[in-house]
DNA sequence: CACTTGACCTGTCCGC
DNA sequence: TGCGGACAGGTCAAGT
């Protein structure tokens, strides 16, 4: 589930990998995975990458993008190795033949995952790279194209970026830079959570909310960036807010509290690399730090790291939501 | 307009 | 062991 730091953490990956590269062609496995026409990007060079909230942008020259939205189980893999589509290249291992795409003769191994994640993209020798981000799942280190793939960007001798995603509700959107900001979500999406300018105008558009749970509006983009399911409700057991909590009965102490610890343990899982990437690929090949940092989050049953009362797990705002009873209660305690 | 609910989709897990 | 169904959750559309 590619929150804001799972979404930074790939475009990080991207702005190593891919900046500089031509793009050879697109390919979109089958329909809905790609909207708009990605012929104009054909030939041309990534220029830059940017995220915004939970959407990721790669801009190309001449004023080309293609815009990306994760949702829940998207993901984007880079591989480079021995290339199919180079001439005479060294005998592979020919690995299962996953797909119809042709040779895909790129499909690394666990192991050389982990090995080459570290990075050598070094000029013109194409070494082998196996990097992925995003929602973590197998096709991050098994074979690609898999049967979640939908859209294969191909860059040359033998380098390519999968877009995987299993559920299918996330896209890559081919349009002139321009039109990025237009998209109805980035043209109404709140403030960025980090730094002090973020408080005025979260306040300003959260305070618009008034008999809505916290959690609701924590979640919605047009109030404030980035912000999952995960982060909000980490963020609202940080600041001791019962997540059912409405706007109005909050303080602006409070609000502050609350939008201070969303940046804060998202800036937390970002250290950690977003809890995907190598994480995913080192622990026993799977699951590495993968919501370690979670105190609440997932961990129903489990004692609270506070005070010791196990974490319960209920439904706000038609999302699960995980919380602990007693520091987090409807009301506000009666002064401490 | 504020707020809620269902739909989208597929893999996984639970109970029978 | 198989099978139905609930659940996962970001965003949008349609509901109250």
């Amino acid at each position: 589930m590619p929150e804001l730091p799972e979404v930074e953490t790939v475009r990080r990956g991207l702005q190593r990998l891919v900046v500089g590269l031509p793009v050879r062609s697109v390919t979109a496995l089958e329909p809905g995975g790609l909207r708009g026409d990605p012929s104009p990007l054909i030939g041309r060079r990534i220029a830059k990458t940017w995220r915004r909230g939970k959407v990721l942008g790669l801009d190309f020259e001449d004023g080309w993008s293609l815009v990306a939205h994760l949702k829940m189980t998207g993901q984007l893999v880079y591989r480079a190795g021995p290339a199919a589509d180079a001439a005479g290249s060294a005998p592979d291992a020919a690995g299962p033949a996953a797909g119809d795409a042709g040779p895909a003769a790129d499909a690394a191994d666990a192991a050389d995952a982990a090995a080459s994640a570290a990075g050598d993209a070094a000029g013109d020798a194409v070494g082998d790279i196996a990097w992925g981000g995003g929602h973590p799942s197998d096709s991050l280190i098994g074979p690609l194209p898999d049967k979640s793939t939908r859209v294969i960007i191909e860059f040359g001798r033998g380098r390519r970026l999968y877009f995987n995603d299993q559920r299918k509700f996330g896209w890559l959107a081919a349009m002139p830079t321009i039109a990025a900001g237009a998209i109805p979500l980035l043209a109404k999406m709140g403030p960025e959570p980090f730094g002090p300018e973020a408080w005025p105008e979260f306040r300003r558009r959260a305070r618009r909310h008034r008999r809505a749970p916290i959690k609701a509006v924590l979640l919605d983009q047009s109030v404030i960036a980035g912000i999952g399911n995960i982060y909000a409700d980490e963020a609202l057991w940080a600041a001791r807010v019962h997540p059912q909590t409405t706007v109005a009965a909050i303080s602006d102490r409070k609000l502050k509290q609350i939008l201070s610890a969303a940046a804060a343990v998202m800036e937390l899982s970002l250290d950690l690399g977003g809890s995907t990437d190598r994480n995913y690929v080192d622990a026993e090949g799977r699951r590495g730090a993968y919501l370690d940092f979670a105190k609440v989050f997932r961990r129903q049953g489990q004692p609270c790291p506070r005070c010791g009362r196990p974490i319960i797990k209920t439904r706000v705002a038609g999302r699960g939501t995980h919380l602990c009873p007693r520091c987090q209660r409807r009301q506000t305690p009666p002064a401490a």
